[in-house]
DNA sequence: CTGAAAGCGCTTACAG
DNA sequence: CTGAAAGCGCTTACAG
């Protein structure tokens, strides 16, 4: 099959009877290119299949239109809808995705070598599991190489960095202070031992809101692992009064709902219990569970649309962007 | 910073007193190179900070080092643990990973188009979500430009055909065959009403068990979605025996379980419960689900390894891999 | 509007 | 063991 010898761009000019200049011109800067000439190299293009080798085209250009994703934990149940928006707006600008994942323990400086060396056109840091210092080793480094950098869903206060997230003190805030007006009193919070800059604005949004209610905040922080954390609320609730409950995750607070009710506790006549997320293990819950919508989908699609602009070099009005969460009411609370 | 002003191989070769020949060989056959010279090289190498571009390599070596992933929905709980596996091992082999989604309604030739002209040097097809026309035409234009294909938790019946899986149907025969023995008898299986390849084995398997047993195989279709699947449950058995399901996925076992209890069962007294996967929904569930588990990352893992061997070009012994599943028995059965 | 030529940053036969 | 040169498949000033 002669066909597939491989179409370059330089079988598309011989049968196009053009040079590769122009065939090149004809897929980057159509406009100028007389019709004629340009229905007639389109015609061949199609005819052959030809699509231009991304890799020389990178080479030449100095573009990649190539994004890289940072994630440190792929697994995680919010990155795989992150993906969806990023890649659903990646493929519609025309984008590749390059994941690169950040296993406990790698060579952080290496890896940053890495991702300068595979060229891409910009970064997309996912969530916040990175320390400040390494964020900010991936901000400079960057910099240093012109490659602009979108955090998604990280809490990063430097007013200069583009970032898009959510606003998770204000939204545990009201989280709190429903479950306060629904009359529970004894509430706490249920957070993560490893610090997150996320939980900890969780944990402070619920301060805020016991505190000017008169109430004493309570943080328990535990382990993500339901089984780990099951004896861990086993032992600390034995003897201390409780009758509410906000899992910085969902799925935190669906294992304290179902300790507290086998403690023969009712949900949520006597505890309520809520999370955030508003994942699957919400609503699979039984009751089902009261949590903080975050728009992981748009946060995605948010970010990378937003690098595509720094990509472009497009004028950006706002370097923070804040999507809203909504509280999603269910039987737990 | 002068020291920022793109670190090329020229700038190495200059520095260390050699041609930029040499400093190729000391990254791409270091045996070849005299050790004196190799040292000063890499010292030098190391002085700078230099990484070879990547693209440039990819462009005059003829391989990337770049594996694609294409994927139907990333959203999916298990892809996110089967790139974990297949990152880990990518990292180990150096081989950086572009991502291509297959979202509804693409054009699903011009992606083909796009993964060749991207360049990977092998493609990893995860999950059961193309249609076996799909996959056809994949493996039919990987073959022509000589990219090896690895199917991963993909049913494909082609002895010929790179594929890490687990046996579906035998893992089903096995928990229904349990669940009979614990004394069941109108057990249903909850599977979808879109036909996957594994929902389809699962099904099959279920059905061999029941009719050894001498019992009447029940096969409800339904939809993934909680909401959904819940009402038509009410529906269904509003008049009908039942006293165990098998859900093809732990999220339908565990709605249905709801839906059970909630109707005033016990399980697993008068009714078992059980799904596939092992994911975190069956331990969150109340009482815990019975599931089979799935080695997903392992899955990833694999195949991800047996790509870097076709794309090396090394000996295969097995070209079906089937790797292990295991009853994780809870409360549920 | 079009073409010839240089160049993107590497690798790899080919000589020596 | 090392270097000079060609080439990977494109893009992009520069002329015309």
């Amino acid at each position: 099959m002669a066909k597939d010898d491989k179409v370059t761009i330089y079988s598309v000019a011989y049968k196009a009877g053009v040079s590769l200049a122009t065939v090149s011109r004809v897929m980057n800067h159509p406009e100028r290119v007389k019709k004629e000439t340009r229905d007639r190299v389109l015609k061949v293009i199609d005819e052959l299949g030809y699509r231009p080798d991304a890799i020389a085209r990178g080479l030449a250009s100095r573009r990649t239109t190539t994004v890289g994703i940072l994630v440190s934990d792929v697994t995680r149940a919010s990155v795989a809808e992150m993906f969806g928006g990023i890649s659903d707006i990646a493929i519609k600008y025309k984008y590749a995705i390059k994941l690169f994942t950040v296993p406990e323990g790698i060579d952080y400086d290496e890896l940053l070598k890495t991702i300068i060396s595979e060229r891409v056109d910009g970064i997309l840091q996912l969530n916040d599991e990175l320390d400040h210092g390494q964020i900010e080793k991936l901000l400079d480094i960057c910099g240093k190489n012109g490659i602009p950098v979108v955090l998604a869903n990280v809490l990063y206060d430097d007013p200069e960095v583009p970032s898009v997230s959510i606003d998770y003190e204000k939204a545990s805030y009201e989280l709190t202070k429903a479950m306060i007006e629904s009359g529970k009193k004894d509430i706490y919070i249920l957070s993560t031992v490893r610090q997150y800059n996320v939980n900890e604005k969780k944990e402070l949004g619920y301060k805020t809101a016991m505190e000017e209610a008169g109430l004493v905040p309570r943080v328990l922080r535990t382990s993500g692992n339901t089984e780990v954390n099951r004896r861990h609320f086993a032992e600390h609730f034995k003897n201390q009064k409780y009758d509410g409950a906000i899992g910085v995750r969902d799925s935190i607070a669906v294992s304290f709902m179902n300790f507290a009710r086998e403690s023969g506790k009712k949900v949520p006549e006597e505890v309520a219990v809520a999370g955030f997320q508003n994942t699957k293990y919400a609503t699979l819950a039984s009751p089902t569970l009261t949590s903080i919508d975050i728009p992981v989908y748009d946060i995605g699609a948010v970010s990378m649309r937003f690098l595509t602009k720094l990509m472009n070099g497009e004028e950006i009005s706002q370097v923070k962007v804040t999507l809203n969460h909504r509280i999603i009411k269910r039987q737990s609370m």
